[in-house]
RNA sequence: GUGAGUGUAGCUCAAGGGUUAGAGCACCGGACUGUGGAUCCGGUGGUUGGGGGUUCGAAUCCCCUCACUCACCCCA
């Protein structure tokens, strides 16, 4: 580079990342996982569009919430419509079901997607502005036996990535019919405990006492446990959905812990409200969270089609996954001269239509050289072409693991690496 | 958006106003021209995150800015 190039280079954007080769492979892993299991119980993948509309989100996440009002990555276009790249995924399948009428098929409809979304937080441990979420969505089906699957699916895929210490949070948030005389009550109670609380929950008592009961204040913190509960003023349709979901749950052996005061920070959940944590996590330690919104379809002008769903972090996911990345087997070929180096491309050919990994690098080594080179690659077997081997026509083949050498052709030296044969020369 | 802390080689870290900013690891080469991991020797690599200021002199002190970390907030 030239002395007057600019000083500055150019670096990824705040709050985005490079995932490098080394690091891909546990996410390659993870998802690979992620797909089997939800394929398991009948899971499809619907991959919809990274932008969308403005007021897609703004009707589906909800106008008042803080996604929408202060943390969304939305423009103009060159045709003057306002684009948002997508902050979360459940409306995108809202918006797809009613544009397809996927709900004319056979319910339930059973989804699972994962990918970037983009919200334009301050970044810290677990928070990025560009993350990525696996995200699965059931719609059409009421039982709460279903609100138990999801739960249970998240569960055993956390078990199969080796995550371990986790709590499972569950609540129910009511319905429409029932959530707002707790409102009221609970703004009631907020709203005459008022000065006893910071700045800040005074605030949330007008816009939204819900969130008094997250406050880490320990003050706030005492005031707010004399607060009713929303457990107390479900419905009976509510309240019954709530008692046979925590009876699934027991009929999976999923351990969990009611916590009456989980409430998702989206506006449109329903019912069933979950939140899986991790220990080990600082304070972004929601690994999974989710529920149900019965209304979201149906406001969104659709078919009256009940949903739930959940979202997963993976970056957070994998922050605390233990998983093994099985090493990659490959035949690197080491070569004297340039006959032997046309050989070997030649030859590498060939072994790549059996599935076998080679790599010929293409700088000019001493054979020891080559060796080092191979040892530092990780290479499992190094193939030897020098002029003994054109000659002969056969090669040498050298087990890097076990230092045993093996003289073949080309395809009996396949064999080997395969397994298949074993040619074992003194 | 708010607060606090940290930025020195690709990585982990020294030097705390005074020669030319060092070490380990990594990378490249040699000892060793057809057989790796070890050892020894050598080499590449820095406008000390960036900009401005104070000073005879700044990696070091001050201001701004950027990035990262932690917390608030929010959430996956």
């Amino acid at each position: 580079m030239s002395s007057d190039q600019p000083k500055k280079e150019i670096s990824a954007i705040k709050g985005t990342h490079d995932i490098l080769p080394e690091e891909a492979r546990l996410w390659q892993l993870a998802e690979a996982r992620a797909r089997e299991i939800f394929e398991l119980y009948g899971y499809r993948e619907l991959r919809a569009p990274v932008i969308e509309p403005t007021e897609l989100f703004e009707k589906g996440t909800g106008a008042s919430s803080d996604i929408v009002t202060k943390e969304m990555y939305t423009f103009v276009d060159k045709g003057g419509r306002s684009v948002t790249l997508r902050p979360e995924y459940t409306p995108s399948v809202v918006r797809a079901i009613i544009e397809h009428r996927l709900d004319l098929q056979s319910q339930p409809l059973r989804y699972y997607y994962m990918g970037p979304m983009f919200r334009y937080d301050r970044p810290q441990k677990g928070r990025y502005r560009q993350f990525h979420q696996i995200d699965i969505e059931v719609f059409g089906e009421k039982d709460p036996a279903v609100d138990a699957e999801i739960v249970e699916m998240a569960h055993r895929l956390l078990a199969r990535l080796g995550v371990e210490d986790v709590l499972t949070l569950v609540n129910s948030v009511g319905c429409k019919k029932c959530r707002p005389a707790y409102g009221q009550e609970l703004r009631q109670a907020a709203l005459a405990a008022r000065d006893k609380l910071c700045p800040d929950c005074q605030r949330k008592a007008e816009v939204n006492p819900l969130r008094i009961f997250d406050c880490k204040n320990e003050v706030c913190r005492q005031v707010a446990s004399g607060f009713p509960l929303i457990i107390d003023f479900l419905c009976a349709e509510c309240r019954d959905h709530f008692h046979k979901f925590r009876e699934y749950l027991d009929l999976y052996g999923i351990e969990y812990r009611v916590e009456p005061t989980l409430v998702r920070g989206l506006d449109y959940y329903t019912k069933t409200a979950f939140e899986i944590v991790a220990e080990h996590l600082g304070a972004q330690n929601a690994i999974c969270g989710g529920g149900r919104y019965d209304d979201m379809v149906r406001e969104f002008g659709g078919p009256d089609l009940c949903g739930i769903g959940f979202a997963m972090g993976l970056e957070r996911l994998l922050s605390v996954a233990r998983i093994q990345v099985p090493k990659d087997s490959f035949v690197y070929f080491a070569y004297l001269g340039d006959q032997a180096k046309k050989e070997s491309l030649r030859l590498a050919r060939v072994l790549r239509s059996e599935g076998i990994e080679c790599l010929v690098e293409f700088r000019d080594r001493g054979m020891k050289a080559h060796f080092s080179r191979a040892n530092k690659l990780g290479a499992d077997w190094v193939l030897i072409i020098g002029e003994d081997e054109l000659k002969k026509g056969k090669y040498q083949l050298k087990d890097m693991v076990n230092s045993r050498q093996f003289e073949g052709s080309a395809l009996e030296l396949a064999g080997i690496i395969k397994g298949k044969k074993i040619l074992e020369i003194g």
